[in-house]
RNA sequence: GGCCCCGUCGUCUAGCGGCCUAGGACGCCGCCCUCUCACGGCGGUAGCGAGGGUUCGAAUCCCUUCGGGGCUACCA
């Protein structure tokens, strides 16, 4: 059996430390995607070995975000399968007998030296001191071994790597070799008997039957050593075959710097609090890396999962653009069907405490009434949220804008405000096109003021803002009584300018 | 230092020897639409890091060089 036709099998596996952060989704979204493309299996599995860095909390944070984002899991956590368990805190058995195996087969040595003495020993030859582990534990004999363990040596245990080139033909950038002779063994268990992330993560890997590691450029030089312990795992039984590997192109932040995780840019929640969409950070992620086509850059999940084969992955880094992504969630909004937009606007507002959790009557028809208003003129659901703020306030508690007041409530402001107010208090039937036609003949006839004139005042008095949806559905919405309270206020404010 | 990866508009990219006087998107700048802001429409700005080859022909292939990045842990 050749790869290309081995069942797809990918697998997904952070290590639970801090915040889920963008790089880590990209590098979730391609391997789900690919999974999907192909109808493989995707795996998920938590990396938590470093128990001084890993938390629950962030553990949950992860499984939290994967489900946000609608990416769910063929095996993994909660739900388990064929190869679990799916954390490594709960494998160590599996890696302790893999390891036993790899050293009684050879594959594997005890090492002693400390990292003083492998300088040392550089240092005496006129080597550099840079060049890492000398391979010297290599061939000790039983005597000298016992010889370190009477000093109370604990020794790590090295994988022992071939005198040949090790090559690849990489997903994302094609074949890539390194000379035989510049991967040093490295070290696959601690002296303490903790194994590390060098041994698990390809454990892991080959007994869950991954095909295709599609993982991060920084762990590219650490392939080779991998392919060599593949080998070695194939040997004794462990691994059937060795896996495909791609590397993916880094995510920088602002400047050319790698993204930190701390950097709150990087953080999805930064994302997810910030009211964006689900689908538009996912596709703006999905551009990172990758094109689905020359000349469209805005899709949903399902056009990238049919289209996402593999091919087209870029090999540069790629810098996260805000407004870039700002730009493709907008896109998305306005992509949502009415309704969706709606509730979705719904549960952000609930979440921000403008409505209540469950919307009233009266909210949830202000909600389903207003939302087409500002679909399309926001960028995210917050933003939608800000926009509508004015609807769910009373007259005395919205707050007027400063600027927004000075520029448009001053003596001429005053005059539309006294010019429009018996109108509207008028007025036989209170709905936008009646209202419309009524400030028109008041303000932009009788008064012969320009719209933006005419209406700026009232748009200030009725929403706060100079910026809103638009004036006459707004007012209506409000209602005649609520409007009327408003513009009155704002003759009051006028009166006394602060 | 050694090893490895990368280099097309400000940014993300398309391009894989002729279709390229280099296409799209975001941004930015104009104009139109307009009750604000958006949306939408139209137009504009701006790029193959450099130098050598190979070839009738190079953004595309090769070499060198410069620049950026990563790894070089008993972290992952």
């Amino acid at each position: 059996m050749t790869n290309s036709d081995r069942p797809v099998r990918v697998r997904f596996c952070p290590s639970p430390t801090g915040n889920p952060h963008v790089g880590l989704l990209r590098t979730c979204l391609f391997n789900w995607a690919f999974a999907r493309h192909t109808g493989g299996t995707f795996v998920f599995r938590i990396e938590d070995t470093d128990a001084a860095r890993d938390s629950q909390e962030s553990y949950e944070m992860l499984l939290d975000t994967l489900r946000w984002f609608g990416m769910s899991w063929d095996e993994g956590p909660e739900i388990g399968g064929p190869y679990g368990p799916y954390r490594q805190s709960e494998r160590r058995d599996i890696y302790a007998d893999v390891a036993s195996r790899l050293l009684a087969s050879g594959h594997a040595y005890e090492s002693f030296s400390s990292s003083e003495e492998i300088e040392a020993r550089h240092r005496a030859a006129g080597r550099d001191v840079k060049l890492g582990y000398d391979n010297y534990d290599r061939d000790l004999s039983e005597q000298q071994k016992q010889a370190f363990r009477a000093e109370g040596r604990q020794p790590v245990l090295r994988l022992r790597m071939p005198d040949t080139d090790l090559s690849w033909h990489d997903m994302v950038r094609g074949e890539i070799t390194f000379a035989a002779g510049t991967v040093p063994d490295f070290v696959i268990v601690r002296g303490n008997g903790d194994p590390l992330y060098t041994l698990v993560n390809p454990i892991d890997d080959a007994m869950m039957r991954i095909s295709h590691v599609l993982r991060g450029e920084d762990l590219l030089p650490s392939t080779p050593r991998q392919i060599a312990l593949y080998q070695a795992l194939i040997d004794i039984d462990v691994a059937e075959f060795v896996p495909e590997f791609g590397h993916l192109p880094y995510v920088m932040g602002q400047g050319n710097k790698k993204l930190s995780k701390r950097d709150p840019q990087a953080s999805i929640y930064t994302y997810r609090d910030g009211g964006y969409l689900p689908e538009g950070l996912l596709n703006y992620l999905a551009l990172l890396g990758w094109s689905i086509a020359e000349d469209r850059d805005v899709f949903s999940m399902a056009e990238m999962v049919a289209a996402f084969d593999g091919h087209r992955i870029s090999v540069n880094p790629a810098r996260f653009d805000e407004k870039k992504c700002l730009a493709i969630n907008a896109s998305h909004v306005r992509l949502l069907a009415p309704g969706e937009f709606a509730q979705r606007l719904e549960q952000f507002l609930a979440a921000a405490g403008l409505v209540s959790t469950r919307p009233t009557a009266e909210q949830a028809y202000l909600i389903a009434e207003a939302a087409p208003l500002v679909q399309e003129r926001v960028q995210t659901l917050r933003e939608a949220a800000e926009m509508l703020r004015f609807l769910f306030v009373a007259a005395d508690e919205l707050e007027l804008d400063d600027t927004a007041v000075a520029k448009n409530l001053g003596p001429d402001g005053q005059r539309v405000l006294a010019a429009a107010l018996p109108v509207l208090a008028e007025l036989d039937e209170w709905a936008t096109e009646p209202i419309e036609a009524a400030l028109r003949a008041a303000l932009i006839d009788a008064l012969e003021l320009k719209p933006r004139v005419a209406f700026g005042p009232l748009r200030v008095a009725i929403t706060g803002k100079q910026v809103s949806p638009p004036l006459f559905e707004s007012m209506q919405l409000l209602g005649r009584e609520e409007s009327l309270a408003r513009l009155r206020r704002a003759q009051a404010s006028g009166d006394s300018p602060s």
